[in-house]
DNA sequence: CATTTCACCTGGTGGC
DNA sequence: TGCCACCAGGTGAAAT
């Protein structure tokens, strides 16, 4: 499932094999549950742009584009204020890939962009929790997750978050609205880095409890980036290369089986709906 | 309003 | 070997 660090690690990946070329036609599958901007006005919308940029927000991948009519040269296209946008949420399966054209396409591929270069963008998702969104900025607010980016945020501002919320720390972490970006892998590595249970309620942590999550997040997210993610299930990367940073888990999908600080069985329960992960003796 | 539960999806898993 | 019930989980809507 990407979290923030394989959207990161995916969003640099198109950004780089991508940047300033131009998107010259469009094709969308008919099933309409990854299209939040009409599929007609979607393809209409992205037809002829440049992309300017791609970059990360909490778990979205944001495609900044030219204006349709647009400088021809890929130099003056560096220099374009955005005047649209492609958001782009892999939800549980979806994956971004730069193929050429006449590559195999997968299975439940839902967008092929065509390029100018030649190459194709394809948007991948067999479960369909994805979503594609377009925003024309002269008539939309340029996209911002609700939620504060975990690894900018500073120690007031993070505290703050959970002042008088009454549910598990683990859901409130799951709350993109608080934070944007952290999923259900990283919150229970963080949690156990920080020795805190995921059913302790948000609002009873000491201050100290919530630094040590704070930094323990920032610290694992940022080593997870380094290491190009983590590939549980059917994650890759833009150029269909794994991370490796699942190779690091202390709990995530570790039930039963020894705690790396302690050798104490980890324990698996469900909170806030999910399944969660966590170390009976290490974190209280 | 805050919080919890559930539906949406398909591929992989495990039981028989 | 083959079939099928079951489960994973990000998000938003519905329920509490």
């Amino acid at each position: 499932m990407p979290e923030l660090p394989e959207v990161e690690t995916i969003a640099r990946g198109v950004d780089k094999r991508i940047r300033g070329d131009r998107i010259v036609q469009v094709w969308f599958s008919r099933h309409p549950q990854p299209f939040k901007t009409p599929r007609a006005r979607q393809a209409k919308g992205l037809s002829g742009r440049a992309i300017l940029a791609v970059h990360r927000t909490g778990k979205h991948i944001v495609f900044e584009l030219s204006p349709l009519t647009s400088a021809p040269d890929a130099h003056e296209r560096e220099a374009l204020r955005p005047c649209a946008q492609w958001i782009v949420h892999l939800g549980m399966t979806g994956r971004l890939l730069v193929a050429t054209p006449e590559s195999p396409v997968a299975p439940h591929t839902h967008a092929r962009l065509s390029l100018e270069s030649g190459l194709e963008l394809r948007f991948v998702d067999p479960r369909r929790f994805g979503r594609l969104e377009f925003r024309d900025l002269h008539r939309q607010a340029a996209f911002g997750a609700p939620g504060d980016e975990p690894l900018s945020i500073g120690q007031r501002e993070f505290a703050s978050l959970f002042r008088g919320r009454r549910l598990s720390i683990k859901a409130a972490l799951l709350n993109q609205t608080l934070l944007a970006g952290v999923g259900n892998i990283y919150a229970d590595e963080s949690l156990f880095n920080a020795g805190i249970r995921p059913r302790r309620r948000a609002d009873r942590l000491t201050l100290i409890e919530l630094e040590r999550l704070r930094l323990a997040l920032r610290e694992i997210l940022t080593h997870a980036i380094l290491l190009g993610g983590s590939s549980v299930s059917d994650y890759v990367g833009a150029d269909g290369e794994r991370g490796f940073f699942q190779l690091e888990h202390c709990v995530y999908q570790r039930t039963s089986e020894p705690c790396r600080r302690c050798q104490t069985p980890i324990r698996r329960v469900i909170v806030a709906g999910r399944g969660t992960h966590y170390c009976p003796k290490c974190q209280r």
